[in-house]
This record gives structure tokens, sequence and C-alpha cells, in this order.
DNA sequence: CATGAATGAGGCTTCATTCAT
DNA sequence: GATGAATGAAGCCTCATTCAT
């Protein structure tokens, strides 16, 4: 809930960006309740006291990691699908980022995941703004007669929760990128799945 | 190291099951990480000690809470979907019965969700027990000309995703099950997602 | 300190030999400290309960442990030596007597020499007595001029902590009868080191 | 898994030195099995938690504790007989210096012997290291006639016996240094016992 | 006689957090 | 700003012993 001032000097931002990249891998690996604040500065090379500067508690310093990776990630879906035209397109590319995000930041998806057991409001924070961007394209896109009618949220998380698993099973788990196969099959789920009925005029 | 004897006695049966229900409640409500073992004792209304005549460990019991869970996620998906013809058919009627599991066993789903940071197989084990079946019924509807030519398994990990976010969504945080217009927009979303190319002759 | 009835019945007599040999093997296999209770009952293939209808405690079984194998060596070195004249003979041949009884009773020495840390009283107990009967005969053979005039309670002591510490280091340790080598050297310092300064006439 | 730090200020030099005589009273009175970490951070006044910021476990106290009798005894024994001329000499020497050592730390002595039943190597290693050193000494000696011929190292453990008991029997147990008559007794039986059979020339 | 079950005290250890320097 | 040290609450687990059957 607190937030500490931001450091002011360049040192200060520096420590702290120490202290979150030491966190992400501490918690990635061993998972969060695994994970020690001991885990953290000694990976970050600080003092015990240090994180305290910091970040108000460990659990803080979750939430922060976790609106991080929420930006990180929504720019680099954003980015991929940039001056992309059709939504077909753009679900496309976007389920490939969403993949090669997830096979770089394979810590940071467990980050994610393993939050909402110490604050659910971030992981469902993390998740609700992702949809409802998601949902408000697809609700654009049905508009324009791109997309199948229907309630865009709904599609949005069911299509979100596709990529999840997806990224999962393979990128997480195998920790390799899913053969063309599965690629193909989950594109062509998707681009059926959600095309429209009828072709815009 | 030692095998822990079963119970042989009645008594021993039934404290057994006090202890699993109580943990199921425990851990339900606090969660894994935060529930503990006198927290379990103390609501099935035995001593601490007694914890460990039934179960090696904390970990051990959520190890038995999940493996009991994917037992009956199993069971009632096969009971829901049970002498239905048509694998489009099934699928609704499975993506139904697995929003109504999820809103019934809401705090055990979370147990399941948490079990991956305490021993990453068990969860796999969930997972993977889960997308076997449904693969292999995918890739004899594809046989049958029923679905959509692919990878049956990688099908099989995009539905289970795709329900997942949507109990999670609705079943999970509104505790509730989710309006019409959402499983309408789902099923709309797999039945063409899913469906063949080519009808058989 | 207490003691329970001796059993009765022939059952209870075989009941209780049962438990004292499984605790002989527990204890010596794993030390007192590290002993269970339940382990000694499960050796014995009896039942929890069923330790304390003969034993009034785990301590208590140690102290009947360690006076049972005091009467076993004792018995044994006595038997060796039967019949036989000649102190500097019966020295051999307790020395020898006594590291083959080591190296059989692997278990029971460590049993007695953990047991100090239990109850000193029946470790001294223990010594005392061996020591006791020792200098005894040590006595005798000094006033038959067959061995050096001195304190004969001191001899006694150095005798049994040379035999007590080349039978660790050799049979307990090496788990093997000392080499010959060995032997001979024990043999010529004992005997030396006892020989009488002046020839009995 | 992880090495502890060192301390580094003074402070943590003298808490850690505070934690070990602790470690040695508590230890040392009570028995390495009946004592616990609380009676020790009790004893040297500092939290429960200190303990583990200098030892790893309950163990590691020991086997510090252990080296550190180890080398006080080695020590004291090479000081006592240091410029001595005469294997003989030095043995008697020895012997008074060993006893005078085990009245002054009885307690540390005990805590050696149960050592073994904690980690039978640290009891091994400290009497091995001792004989190591105790067999070369006597193998230099046979070489310069000084001694008997024979095994040096099973001299060394005979004797080393010899001392061990001869202290338990009376420094530990009566906490009084042994009667002259019972060191005159012990002296007789070493001198002659490795007394060499032909003077050298 | 025998026993399986139950107990609860007690011990070890971890770790987020505070603080004096 | 930074830090090493200290803390004590809290949790897991073991086990000697008791007891109802």
């Amino acid at each position: 809930m607190n937030e500490l001032p931001r450091p002011t000097t360049a040192r200060g931002v520096a420590t702290r960006r120490k202290l979150l990249e030491a966190a992400e891998a501490e918690i990635g690996e061993k998972g969060f309740a695994k994970s020690s604040v001991a885990g953290i500065t000694r990976r970050a090379g600080v003092g015990q006291g240090t994180f305290y500067l910091y970040f108000p508690s460990k659990d803080d310093a979750l939430r922060e990691l976790v609106r991080h990776m929420g930006r990180s990630l929504r720019r680099a879906l954003s980015e991929a699908t940039a001056g992309m035209t059709g939504r077909i397109q753009v679900e496309r590319r976007g389920l490939e980022a969403f993949i090669a995000f997830a096979l770089k930041h394979q810590n940071l998806y467990r980050v994610v995941m393993e939050s909402q057991f110490v604050d659910e409001s971030i992981y469902r924070e993390y998740y609700q703004t992702l949809a409802d961007a998601y949902a408000a394209n697809l609700r654009q896109a049905q508009q324009e007669r791109e997309v199948r009618q229907g309630d865009a949220e709904a599609q949005a998380w069911a299509l979100m929760g596709l990529a999840h698993f997806l990224g999962l099973r393979y990128a997480i788990w195998e920790h390799k990128a899913p053969p063309k196969t599965v690629m193909r099959t989950a594109f062509e789920l998707i681009e059926s799945g959600l095309a429209a009925t009828e072709r815009r005029p």
C-alpha cells in the first residue's frame, strides 16, 4: 500500500533498479514463498537493510514487480503489433509476441502467477488491465465486422487463457518455442473461432 | 524415509478424513503459504501431532488435496458428458461442467494453482493428466472428421486455457456463473474454432 | 529407577526378549539420542504401547540393556580365561576375548558409551563392576608375585583403557580384527608393563 | 547450502565468542542431547535467532567445540613436553599434562565423547589427529632405540586409551587429580611397557 | 497381554523487519 | 544512503508417553 519516496540521487536510482532485478531473479527462480529478502539483497550486492530503503515490505516489492511486468508485457505486445491492420493479423502476431515474451521472461511469468496468493488485487489488476485493453480492441474490430460479434470481454479472457496455457505448456515448461504445428493449430483455432460470420461489405 | 502406516481402525479412518477436510478448508481459505498445520489440526479438533500420523508433511497434504481435486474434476467432466455424441456437444457441456465445478470448488481450485509453487510436479501432473485425456478425445474426433485437423495436444491446452481463464474471471473472482452472453460467446469461439473444414460425408 | 514386574507367562518373556534385542539393534545402529521407541517396537514387531508393558521408560530400557551387556562381557571374559593359570596368560587371552567380543557386539559397544549421557550411574556401574573384578585378580596376582606391585585399581583401569581404545580403533571403526602386529605390540606392552620386577621364588 | 558470513565487525566477533562460550557451558553441563539452542542463547544473552548468524546448526556448534578442544589439548601436550629429551620423560610429562587438562576441562571432555553420537567423523578426527602425531613421535623414538620396537600406531592407541581411562576414572568422575600411587603405577606400566629391549649404545 | 491412535510439550530453524553506526 | 547485526515470533516436526479398546 505505502509508497516510499522515489530515490532522488542517481546512486539511489541505480540501487533501486538492482534490487528490482534481483527480486525478479530470486522470486522467479525460487518462488515468492521460498524467496527471501536476504537472497534478494545478496544477489543485488547490497546490505540487507538497504532493501527497506526502497520497499516498505517484501510484499510491496512483489507488487511493484508485477506492475512492472504488466507494463513490460503490454509494451511488448503493442510494439509487436504496432501499425498492423486487420485484427486477425494482429491476433496472430500478438500470440507470437506473447509466447516470445514468456520465453524470454520465464521468471516473470511465475512471479505474476504467484502474486495472487500474496495480494489478489495486484494479480487481478494485472490481468484486468490487459483484458480491458484487449476487449476494447476486439469491440472495435467487431464494429468493423472484422471479428465475430459477441461479448468482447469474454473473447478477451478466452484468448488470454488460450495464450497463457500454451505459453505455460511450451515456453515455461519445455523452455522452448512451441513447435510449428502447435502454433499453426492455435492460429487456426483463433482465426476460425473469431472469424466474422459475415464479411464486411 | 518411512512410509506412513495406513490407518487400520475405523477411528483412524475417521480422523484422516477430518484432517483432509480441515486441510481443504484451511488451505482453501488462507492459501497454502499462509495456512498452518496448527490451523488444520485446530479445525479438525485433534492434536497437532496427529497430523503427522496421516501425512508425512504439510506439503504432502497439499499433494493429496491436488490429486483429489484432479480426480474429482475428471469425474465431474466425464459424468457431465457421459453418453453424449457429437464432439461439439461434448465441448459445450464440458465447458459448462468445468465452470460449475470451479464455482463449487473455488477454494480448492486456488489450491491447485498454488501447488505449482510448492512442488511443480503435482501441478504439472494435474494438468497433464487432464490434457492427455482431452487430447485423446480430440484426436479421435479428428479421425471422425468432427473437429478440425491439427495438433490435438495444442487444441487441448488451448481449450483448457480458455476454460481456465473464464472460470477464473467469473466463477472464482465474481463467485458466480458467467452471464449467458459470455457462455454463448465462448461456445461460438470454440465451435467455430474447432469446426471441421469439411463435414463428414 | 522403577522396575516393572517381570513377565509371568512364556509369551511375556518372549516379548520382553524381542524388545530388548530390538532395542540393542535400534540404539546400537542409530545411537540412543536418534533412536525411538517406535523404531524399537517396529523392529520387535509389536505395538508401540507394548514397550511400556515391559519398561517404565526409554531410559530404563537403556539401563537394562547396559546391565545386560555388562553381564555378557564379564561372562565372555571369564569363560575365555577359565581354568587358566599364569596372569600374563590370562591377560593375553583376556585381551583377545575382549576384542572378539567388541567385534561381535559392535552395537553394544556404542550403547554402553552413550549411556553415560543418559544416566552416568549405569555407565559407571558398568565399568566399575568390571574394574573391581579385574583389580581383585590383579591384586591376587601381585601377592603371588606374578605381576608388578602397584595400585591394582590403577592397573585395571589402565589396561581396560588400553583394550577399549584398541577395540574402538580396530574392531569398531574398521570392523575387523586388529592385524597380528597390533596384537603383538599390545601384548608386549602389557606383558612388560605388568612384569614383576622380581620373579617369585 | 549457504556458507555463513564471518562476522566483520567488532560487535559480531564479540557475539560469536559469547555464543561459543555459552555453548561450551550449556553443552558441557547438560550434555549435547539435553542442551538446547535456547539455553545457549539465553546464557549468551542474545536472541535465539542470533545463534544461526554464527553457526549453521546446533550440530555445527558442537563440531566447532570439539575441534577447539582438539587444538587446545594438542597445544597443552606439546607445551608441557617442549624441549624435553628422552621419550620416557616425555611420556611421563605427557600423561601428567593430559590428566591436568582433563581435570581442567571436565565438561568439554565429555562433549568430545558425546560428539561421536552426533557425527562420528568429528570424534574420529579428534582422536586420529592425536594418534597420528603420537605415533609419529613413537616411531621416531623407536628408531632411536628409546622405546620398544613395534607397531607405533598400536602403541599410540594403547597409551591414549590408558590415559583416557585414568582421566575418566579420576579426573572426570572424582573431580580430582589421581592419587600419587595411581600415577606411579601408571608410569611404571608405561615405562616398562615401552622400555626398549636393548639400550642404545 | 497387546495395540493403534492420540497427544502436546519442546526443539530447531527461518526470516521479515528494525536499528545503531 | 548504506549496512551488518540482532531479534523474536512463528512454523514445522518429532517423539516419549498415555489410554481406550
